[in-house]
DNA sequence: GCCCAGGGTAGTA
DNA sequence: TACTACCATGGG
């Protein structure tokens, strides 16, 4: 099915580049994107964006997947207001978070640590590969990774422990119970996972459930605001995560996406 | 061939 | 609380 959708101030090229989501690829002069049981063709033309999806979803289930409601120039209008990161987020406008399956976040951002994104994407499909029938779009459903000497082999290393570890004990109605909690209690409970620290906790909050206050710092967002705010010195990370909270508050989460993207691509100049 | 990558954990100071 | 070694491996 086939469906036109009106989206101002959204660029479908800074979202998908964004590394927010894994299993996507260039299509047809648009992308083919991946997430949880959906399965999008996205193309944009201007201020349109075209979407092949299957039957069953709703035109709402789109706009929410792209989080085409909200207010992006209000957004971009606020953060404009910091002018270290003004650059950022001038050269990667229309770059929206997107809000995709809590499970597949958690698997692709364990897959994250110390690998570079061509990489995760390539883990993250081989997995998929593996687990699911293969062709299938669904990623596979908690319980169903593959065992943990198999995922090792597919090029997971030693996040294959941590893997295994959220594939016997994680169930989807836990996660999704996570959106009705607290900010720093549902942080904590993902913290709790053997194999979520901080920055993956940070991601899973962001992307996926709901709370645009993360701030999850990898290298690109450590180097950026080390760079942007404190004249090149090191500061650890709780640091710059108060920091964060206190300059952006609610907003803290899409400044976070504009400056890895923008310096991820080495656009920050 | 080398440096680095969307980290987490356990141990130590 | 902060710093370190270690974990495995491939992209550029």
């Amino acid at each position: 099915m086939k469906r036109l959708i009106h989206a101002p101030d959204f660029s479908l090229d800074e979202t998908i580049d964004s590394a927010q989501v894994f299993r996507c690829r260039p299509e047809n002069g648009g992308y083919r994107v991946r997430n949880g049981r959906r399965e999008f063709l996205l193309t944009q033309r201007g201020d349109t964006v075209e979407v092949q999806t299957d039957n069953g979803i709703t035109q709402a289930e789109i706009v929410h997947f792209l989080a085409l409601d909200e207010d992006h120039a209000a957004l971009c209008e606020r953060l404009s207001k910091h002018p270290e990161i003004r650059t950022a987020i001038e050269t990667c406008r229309g770059l929206r978070i997107l809000r995709q399956d809590p499970w597949e976040c958690l698997v692709g951002f364990i897959c994250s640590s110390c690998c570079n994104v061509p990489r995760i994407r390539k883990v993250v499909a081989s997995l998929c590969d593996a687990a699911g029938e293969h062709g299938s779009p669904a990623f596979p459903a908690p319980g169903s990774l593959p065992p943990e000497e198999d995922l090792r082999k597919l090029g997971a290393g030693y996040r294959a422990r941590f893997l295994h570890a959220v594939n016997i004990s994680t169930m989807r109605a836990w996660l999704n119970g996570l959106r009705l909690q607290e900010f720093s209690v549902a942080r904590r409970r993902l913290m709790s996972l053997d194999g979520v620290g901080e920055k993956v906790a940070d991601c899973v909050l962001l992307y996926a459930l709901g709370f645009r206050e993360a701030f999850p710092i990898d290298v690109w967002v450590r180097r950026a605001m080390e760079a942007v705010f404190f004249k090149g010195r090191k500061i650890t990370a709780r640091h710059l995560q108060a920091f964060a909270a206190d300059r952006f508050g609610p907003d803290a989460g899409y400044a976070q996406q504009f400056l890895f993207h923008a310096w991820r691509t080495r656009r920050n100049r």
